[in-house]
Parts: structure tokens; sequence; C-alpha cells
RNA sequence: GCCCCCAUCGUCUAGCGGCCCAGGACGUGGCCCUCUCAAGGCCAAAACGAGGAUUCGAAUUCCUCUGGGGGCACCA
């Protein structure tokens, strides 16, 4: 296989059905990757021919989740282009005209079985252990009686009418040729008796219509692959080249994600939905970069991209036909890298939503001397309020038992607090250069471990026994502010504290 | 049940007949660094599903089995 060089014009298809996740995600990112790494089109179109299916807030969250993802298209229901309408409910009329075109030909005929025959049939094929299939009743209709038929309104569907013998094999880039016996083929319904084509016809037609070199869609699709280039064949059309990419498995990596196993991630911090990832502090950096990597690889060594690395590094024959279990712990790893790397400004930007939203007033310039004190620790955004909502609080409620440094009681981990207290108080400024060498010097002349005495100071200067930096935090939460909460602490070590309350 | 697809550490993967007693990454364990937690550095445990066949030689090719996934709608 050779790598793509031509421009492509592909597209990414999905139904407004459910919420955006993973795959669609990944999906979409494939397309626009090999879109944008040969300077072709990106094509967005709406597959929403079922009217049944169809959820109303599903577009807008696949918009809003492509956009998070920073992948524009350049052809598409909102903002146009010179193949539309993009969305396929505005496309019936040329549906109508192709699946014409096929009866003419003998590719396709009316059929006139009533849903409730067809359950019978169904259910009598099941009882004798057959294929559940179309028995072919309106295959052999009389042509010119059938179009009388439709003529006088009779309700009716269109079927293609598949070849009984032979076999037909068709490409999948991936895995290669895939054949299949023609008899194992149903005489699919390719419009339903609305008047609408169904997935099998009218993707066939917009893909040709819109001139659409490469196709990557799930492998949900291989099955009926064989079905898609009979359609692509009556119609003397040139295939573009399929791609039929893995599914995603759970976690554990056996089976696939159910809505119980959606649930479950959310327990744990996780989603498999796009927007859900972003409110739960992953950066869309991140996501891209983990997606990419989940059924394809770039070489043996290399695991961190940037979308502009991946546009660069992107090549199409680099798929792996297998399914890939969902690992959300990478995607901690990534989102991390991605945290890392990131500017401090763009930080502080990023972090604030999750410090607004914990209730804090934050003051900007406030949060981007804090920023260089969390950005390596920081796995997910919304972490920021953990790691650095202490710098926002008026007043902190240190716990009793975390002032009491290990091996020491209570009264002794006051009288520690005492003495920094007094180091502290006589300094001129906080700084960490001008408080961090007294205080080593103190912990030096009380004989305890650096440990011990920053372990009581970290409790009471930031209420918590894991934090930033001690002597960094104080500088920024500034002397006046550390001193009380000094005091505070010995006063709760002292059991003083409820006194004052 | 029938059809299609897939099969390397727990997970994501590299490997396209000799470079492999299998490389990288996440996670896990240990050590270093260290005021906590991280980050970073070093080290370790951890895989070619089973059986045949082809070959001087197989993770790599072929067959069978097993396991997993997908499909069998007037859904996509």
């Amino acid at each position: 296989m050779t790598g793509i060089e031509q421009p492509v014009r592909v597209r990414f298809a999905p139904s407004p059905t459910g919420r955006m996740h993973l795959a669609s995600g990944r999906m979409a990112l494939y397309n626009y990757l090999l879109a944008r790494k040969t300077g072709g089109q990106f094509i967005l179109r709406i597959e929403d021919t079922d009217q049944k299916r169809y959820v109303p807030t599903a577009e807008q969250e696949l918009i809003d989740g492509m956009h998070w993802l920073g992948l524009q298209w350049d052809e598409g229901p909102d903002v146009g282009g010179p193949y539309g309408p993009y969305r396929q409910s505005e496309r019936k009329a040329i549906y109508q005209e192709y699946a014409r075109q096929l009866i003419e030909s003998g590719h396709a005929y009316y059929c006139f079985c009533s849903p409730q025959r067809l359950e019978k049939l169904r259910q009598e094929q099941q009882q004798r252990k057959e294929n559940p299939h179309y028995d072919g009743l309106c295959r052999t209709l009389d042509v010119q009686e059938a179009a009388e038929r439709v003529a006088r309104g009779e309700k009716h569907v269109i079927r293609f009418k598949t070849p009984k013998e032979g076999t037909t094999t068709v490409m999948d880039e991936i895995r290669g040729e895939i054949t299949v016996e023609n008899r194992l083929l149903d005489d699919y319904i390719i419009v339903k008796s609305d008047g609408l084509a169904l997935y099998h016809l009218a993707a066939m037609v917009d893909d040709h219509l819109m001139k659409i070199t490469h196709v990557l869609r799930g492998s949900e699709w291989l099955p009926t692959f064989p079905l898609h280039g009979l359609i692509i064949r009556a119609f003397g059309w040139e295939m573009p080249r399929f791609y039929h990419l893995s599914v995603f498995l759970k976690p554990s990596g056996k089976g696939k994600m159910s809505k119980r196993d959606a649930a479950d991630a959310m327990k744990d911090g996780f989603s498999i939905y796009i927007k859900d990832l972003a409110e739960l502090g992953y950066l869309p950096e991140a996501v891209v970069n983990w997606i990419a990597l989940m059924g394809w690889s770039y070489d043996d060594q290399t695991e961190f991209f940037t979308m502009d690395d991946l546009i660069q590094k992107f090549s199409v024959d680099r798929f792996n036909p297998s399914p890939a279990a969902i690992n959300f712990t990478k995607l901690d790893h990534f989102n991390g890298l991605h945290i890392r790397r990131l500017e401090r400004e763009d930080l502080a930007r990023r972090v604030k939503p999750f410090l607004v939203r914990a209730g804090y007033f934050v003051d900007d310039s406030l949060l981007l001397r804090i920023i260089p004190l969390i950005q390596e620790r920081l796995s997910t955004l919304d972490e920021v309020v953990q790691f650095a909502g202490f710098f926002f609080e008026e007043e902190i409620h240190p716990l009793r038992e975390d002032l009491i440094a290990k091996g020491l009681t209570a009264e002794q981990s006051a009288d520690v607090a005492e003495r920094c207290y007094q180091v502290l108080k006589g300094l001129p400024r906080l700084t960490v250069e001008e408080a961090e060498p007294p205080m080593r010097a103190l912990v030096e002349s009380l004989g305890l471990t650096a440990g011990q005495v920053f372990g009581i100071l970290r409790v009471a200067v930031t209420g918590q026994k894991v934090s930033p930096p001690l002597f960094e935090s104080m500088e920024i939460i500034g002397h006046d502010k550390v001193l009380k909460r000094i005091e505070k602490a010995i006063a709760i070590l002292r059991g003083e504290e409820t006194l004052k309350n």
C-alpha cells in the first residue's frame, strides 16, 4: 500500500440520533487529518433519513464537539458548498431519481409487502432456523403492473435486486479483499414507504455526487459492504477507497462499550462523550492525541502528537484492523503532557472556569502567579480546585489531626508552629529566597526533620496535607495572611479554637 | 443459528521470514530526587491464544480449532 498524495475528498457523516462519543470523534478526526494532510476537502454530511430516531440536540452537540476538538469542515449544512444540500433529509428527490434509475436498469424493484407480512415471514424463518431474509415475492412482479400500482398510490418500498448466484468481492484498504456469496445477501430495501432513502442507497449516491474519494467508516458496515459495492456497480460508478475502522471496546477489553459501561466510566471521572470530557477537565489536544492512537500508529516510538504533528504524519496505511479497548488512564497521561506544554497564560485561561464553577472569585494576576506551582501537578484541569483552591480562600479550616506532625504531640506541634511564626514574623518580606534559609536553620536547631516542621506549616497555611511547594505558596499568599493562618493553627492545636468561635 | 471481520505484555501498540530468547507507551512495583504531592531520571515484572503445515529458519505465510468483535430492520 502506498500513502496518499493526491488531494482527497472525505466526509464525516454522522446521524443525529444520540450524543457525540469517542468513536465519532475519532472518525471525524481521521477524515479531517486526511483532508488536511493532502490538501483536500473535509465534508460534514448529516445523515438524518430516519425521522423516528432523530434527536434535536444531537446535531448541535456534534458541531460543538467538532469545534472543541479543533476540526473544521470545508463543506457542510452550515457553511454550504458546491455539492449541497448536506443534509440527507433535504435530498429526498435526488435519491428517488436514482432509485428510479435502478428500477429502469433492472437493478431494483417495487415491493408492496406489508410490514406485517414481513414480520410474519421473519418469524416463520426463525422458527425453521433459517436466515431471516426477504422471500422475493415482489421480485418477479411485472414491471409495468408494478408501476401502475405505484401510480395508483399503493404503499410500496423499493428493494435492490441482489444477484442470486455468484460472489461479490470488494476491497477494504485495511483488510484486503472481502468476498461473500450473493445468495447470502438480502434484497435490501433502499427506499422506505415514506419515500426517503435508506443508508445503503443514500450514502452511495451522496458519496458519488459529492465526489468522495475515500470513505472512512465503522466496521459495522463490513457485512453490507458487498451490497454497497453492488449498488455502486449497478450505477456504473467508480468505487471510492473504503477503510473500515475498528470499534471501541470497554476498558477491560471484554465486549463493546454499553450504556452501562458509559455510566460506570462517569463514576470514575471519565466519559465516552466528547462534551463531558471538556467538562471533566480534559484538553482537546489530549483527547485528539489519545483517540488518534486508538487504531492508528505512527511508528514504534512516537506517542506525543499535536494536531499539526498529526496532519503532517497521518497516513492511511497505518490503521490497525483489530478492535481497541478504551484506556482512560492513558488519557490522563496525555492530558498531563499537554497541560505541561501550555503557555502560562493559556493554562490560566483554561483553568479559570473550573475555579469559578467552584465558587471562587478569581483574580487573573493572582492566578497567573499560581500557575507555575500547579502546572506540572495537574492531570486534569478540574484538579486546580483541590491544588489551588486555598489561594482564593479567605479563611481555611485545617483539621487538628492534620496539624500534628509525625512523632510529635499536639502541644509540641503547637510549639513548633509558634517558633515558625516568630521566625516568619521577623522577616521583612516572605519571599522564597528570604524565608527558606532561616526556616531550614530553625529545623536544624529544633532537631526535627524538614518534613515534620514544613508539614505542620503546610497544613497551617494551606489547610491541606498535600499542596504545591510550601515557600512558593506562602510567598503568593502573603505575609499577613500566612501569619494569621499560623496563629489559627496554633489555636486549633491548643484546643482554643472552639472558644474563639 | 447463519454470515463477515479480528487475534503480540492487564491496556494502546511496533513488528510486514532471519535485525526479535519480541521494541515503545499507559498502568503496576522498586530506587533516585525531595518540605507533601506531582513532574523528571533509572531499574524491574509483564505478551506472540492452541494445534498442525510450509521453510534451513515463523510473531510474521497457509489450514483447523478456540476466543473476541460486528452484522442478519421500512436504523445508521
